[in-house]
DNA sequence: AGCAAAAAGCCAACCTGATTGTTTGTTATC
DNA sequence: GATAACAAACAATCAGGTTGGCTTTTTGCT
């Protein structure tokens, strides 16, 4: 509603991975938990939410459970690091690829929606998705799932709105359009392995993405305006 | 592709829980196979498919495990039974209430998207939503789910179509819609509880039926045409 | 029709393996 | 010497599946 427009994605980064610490025992300790949360998301995205154990993400971490249990004394802490770590650098990779975006790719043949829908693609995504779904049931993971995405959401509609000018006369088109991005690609996302045909699946995201052009130009008019 | 006209939901109900049987034991046995099988409706939506035990649908049912364990040999088996029964019961509610529906309201005011994001809303779709989310990741789930959830989909598109004639001369547009409106809505659906502003919700899913309505009429066309 | 054997529905106890979190110990760094 | 990184063993719980037994219904035979 009110959105702070100094929100930025940097406020969210994960504390404790960024600064290259001073001593040896930080460095290491940065570099442990980043194996560890690499390790829980390829656990999440391979073998999802329900079999995703700790004593398997030690495993596919390299180190003891024991050395995991250490830097994250619970499951729900880690879990917990792992949302912030998979929306974050999922975030900020397609941030990036948008920024890297020709101004003319990016307005007139709307590339953008095409980088979102990659980003969709990655093992971060994956291992969120499994969050979220699992967060709709799971009354302890729901407690901290839900804040932080309501935050992760502002800050990427905030980031997104910076990359995107072109939309800043029309507010509540530019939401609108947003949301329908988002729920159409990641709704794609979900039936990917049951719509088998691949044109079926470009089509819509092509039918996305001309709904979207129509929607900034006015053809298609908000409802409730 | 090749989709047979033919094809009926009725080719799909689930057996062994149809006809009221002769004998005594026959009617007792589909009794509890279907509390079991609604129990187990109740435990994926509230629970979730990770927390999701033989042990608490049995409690849920009101049957010792070992009872459930006679009708269902193994928790595959069951899960199995269950993808059939919410698949079967929602569309089924679904499609009467579709037929139901009167012309002026399906065809000039879209009520048949409102209806499908009703049949999202049951405790039918939650426990299916979770055994599709499950399913992506857990190998044997995904071999159970696969084939029956692209012959269901082939069942609805068909049903659906069937409901809906004014679409008929236009199949391309009328897969893409049905593509469209299952992806977008199903998308809404998970960010159900982020996006907390029900206007918000509103807004998209009007946004939504109005796109179906100008893909109809031609106004937006069909990508690849 | 009567009766015994077979089968079905159901339950409780058991077994094996897996999971989480704790505790204890070892080595290296501060 | 205190603390941090790590490992291994331990305890308690809980999962899914098997077995044996009990009661009622069905079936088959005379």
């Amino acid at each position: 509603m009110s959105e702070l427009p100094t929100m930025t994605l940097a406020q969210l980064e994960p504390e404790g991975l960024d600064a290259e610490g001073q001593n040896w025992q930080q460095r290491k300790s940065i570099q442990t938990r980043l194996a560890i949360l690499e390790a829980a998301i390829d656990c999440l995205q391979e073998h999802g939410f329900a079999r995703t154990t700790t004593q398997l993400i030690a495993q596919m971490a390299g180190i003891s459970r024991g050395a995991m249990l250490h830097h994250y004394a619970t499951k729900q802490e880690l879990i917990a690091s792992v949302l912030e770590y998979t929306f974050f650098k999922r975030m900020e990779k397609f941030l990036a690829a948008i920024r890297d975006l020709p101004e003319d790719e990016r307005v007139n043949r709307n590339a953008g929606i095409e980088i979102y829908w990659e980003s969709l693609l990655t093992r971060e995504f994956a291992a969120y998705l499994e969050l979220m779904v699992a967060a709709r049931t799971d009354a302890e993971l729901r407690e901290i799932f839900l804040p932080k995405a309501r935050h992760y959401e502002r800050a990427e509609r905030a980031e997104v709105a910076r990359a995107f000018p072109e939309w800043q006369d029309d507010p509540g088109a530019y939401e609108l359009a947003m949301d329908f991005c988002i729920a159409g690609m990641q709704g794609l996302l979900l039936h990917r392995d049951i719509w088998e045909e691949r044109e079926r699946r470009v089509r819509l995201r092509a039918f996305i993405s001309t709904a979207i052009v129509m929607l900034r130009s006015g053809a298609l008019k908000t409802p409730g305006d």
